[in-house]
RNA sequence: GGCGCAAUAGAAUAGUGGUUAGUUCGGCGGGCUCUCAAUCCGCAAGCCCGGGUUCAAUUCCCGGUUGCGCCA
């Protein structure tokens, strides 16, 4: 009978949720759904000085954002509880008793500044640093007098002679000999346990069957591999999966813009989207012309022998074009939703503006605004106009659309004509501007060109009658007003 | 420095011992339109290098190079 699938996340709360985190979490998630398994989150809280409580928020409020939801974890009680590594430290001290009573662990008192010394003369001599097993050399007598006296020490893992393989399951058979390996260190000298350590008892006590991580972590595997064996546990599979790299090929970081996934729902992206492009990030259906998938459609196709070995690149770009594939397509309700919470972070509004008046007017702004953005935060850099009569003018535009010859008087006569009007809709000014049109013999786009330029400071965007009707009568003949204002102070300083 | 992993256009990828090497994003050009966007049409652009195996290698093997990672 086949064992249940068990994979885990195991992200460490010293910061956001990294996108590279948030693809191994979505492999993992993906896996465990194709294969009808259970998705553990794990925390790897050990490194004290680093971690904290807000971290663990925003990750999991991350998590949760994609849509990731964990089988057992913190929040979500299970039979392998706590989901915390530092409220695990009983486990830890438990193993650690069995290697060190079966002499495959032992205590080492080397000081920081004693291991660099050697390492340097050693270095010096053109050979390889690996600790010297100076302590290995102590005898028991020896260890509980230092012990007694409270010398400092930390506990190493006792590497044996041979080689050790594993089966990566995206790569195959992957070998590393024995003496490449350093005895690390197990545990450190305040008592906490390392990487390696925590991560096998863990994942042991676990029954975490599939390890799919980073393939970072492909170094470490051995030594993992090793505990595993000297411990007495199964050896689960393992799966190491690409990187996500920047442009210029390094580690995705801070200098590619931002690589946190709160950064983008803060910006406005739509959690699938974000899923989507992750997924197709090392991963291929083998679907030509297929690049939208559902989350659904992911879990149905997924699988590790699809998922590509070399790093990948994040593409801001397709990001993008994915995202406004997905806005298109997006409730409006949702968007709405969206833009009203950016805008009160941006304090463009203040939250106790956002009325049912607002909230409707914000639903014809997303309306017209929709298929022309990638993602819901760029509502307010491209169409600040919507938000206020004091919007700065693209002015490089504005010379060539209002400064030339005629223009002045064409919105003029707009200005006239609109101020006439009793209902103010889509209809009826167009109808304005065609009548201006045939009227002096002059094209359409001479009357609306200025006058989308008047009333919004920008050559682009949503069609004018639109934003005619939108922004309404009274602040349309206001814009006008000012920006005449502006074309006569230019007329006069530019002469 | 040691070890490991990887390598198809600018990016993500498909695919193959014999193919005009496919697709998506991006780029460029054009159509449509009041602009932008969307959309449609068209174009440019790729198998890292060297050896071997083979009738035939982008594909299999070895070496190198480069990139990335881990350890130091």
């Amino acid at each position: 009978m086949e064992k249940t699938v068990r994979v885990r996340f195991a992200p460490s709360p010293t910061g956001f949720l990294h996108l590279g985190g948030a693809r191994t979490s979505l492999f993992n998630w993906a896996y465990a759904r194709k294969m009808g398994g259970v998705f553990v989150l794990r925390i790897e809280d050990t490194d004290v000085a680093r971690s904290t409580d807000e971290s663990v928020e925003v990750i999991l409020d991350s998590l949760k954002w994609l849509g990731f939801n964990w089988d057992e974890g913190p929040e979500v009680d299970g039979p392998y509880k706590p989901y915390y590594q530092s409220m695990r430290l009983p486990f830890y001290q438990e193993q650690l008793k069995k290697l060190l009573q079966t002499g495959k662990a032992y205590r080492c008192f080397c000081t920081a500044e004693e291991l660099a010394e050697r390492r340097e003369k050693t270095m010096a001599e053109g050979k390889n640093w690996r600790y010297d097993r100076k302590c290995f050399q102590l005898s028991p007598e020896e260890v509980e007098s230092r012990l007694s006296q409270g010398a400092s020490s930390v506990v190493r893992f006792l590497i044996p002679e041979g080689e050790t393989s594993f089966i990566d399951m995206l790569r195959g058979d992957v070998t590393f000999n024995n003496v490449e390996l350093d005895d690390f260190v197990l545990l450190k000298s305040d008592g906490m346990p390392t990487y390696n350590f925590a991560c096998v008892v863990d994942d042991a006590y676990m029954q975490i069957t599939h390890v799919i991580r980073g393939d970072d972590h492909i170094s470490n595997t051995p030594r993992q591999v090793l505990l595993y064996k000297a411990l007495g546990f199964p050896v689960p599979q393992y799966a190491h999966i690409p990187m996500i790299l920047g442009k210029d090929k390094t580690r995705l970081s801070k200098r590619h813009g931002s690589p946190s996934v709160t950064y983008y729902r803060d910006k406005g992206y739509l959690p699938d989207a974000m899923v989507n492009y992750l997924a197709r990030l090392s991963w291929a259906s083998g679907e030509e012309e297929k690049e939208i998938f559902t989350r659904q459609e992911i879990v149905e196709r997924f699988s590790l022998d699809q998922v590509s070995k070399h790093s990948a690149v994040f593409d801001l770009d397709k990001l993008n074009w994915m995202n406004s594939v997905y806005i298109r397509e997006a409730d409006q309700s949702t968007l709405v939703q969206m833009l009203t919470e950016i805008l009160i972070r941006e304090q463009v509004v203040k939250s106790k503006a956002v009325t049912t008046d607002f909230t409707r007017y914000c639903e014809k702004i997303v309306a017209v605004m929709r298929e022309r953005i990638k993602y819901v935060g760029q509502i307010t850099e491209d169409a600040r106009y919507f938000f206020t009569d004091d919007f700065e003018y693209d002015w490089i535009a504005f010379d060539k659309v209002l400064m030339s010859e005629g223009a002045e008087d064409r919105l003029v006569l707009c200005q006239e004509e609109l101020g006439k009007l009793d209902e103010f809709n889509i209809e009826a000014t167009e109808d304005v501007i065609r009548n201006l049109s045939e009227k002096h013999n002059i094209k359409a786009a001479q009357f609306i060109h200025p006058l989308r330029m008047a009333i919004s400071g920008v050559k682009g965007g949503p069609g004018l009658f639109e934003l005619l009707e939108i922004l309404g009568k009274e602040k349309v003949l206001l814009r006008i007003d000012r920006t005449l204002n502006q074309i006569r102070i230019r007329k006069q300083s530019g002469k």
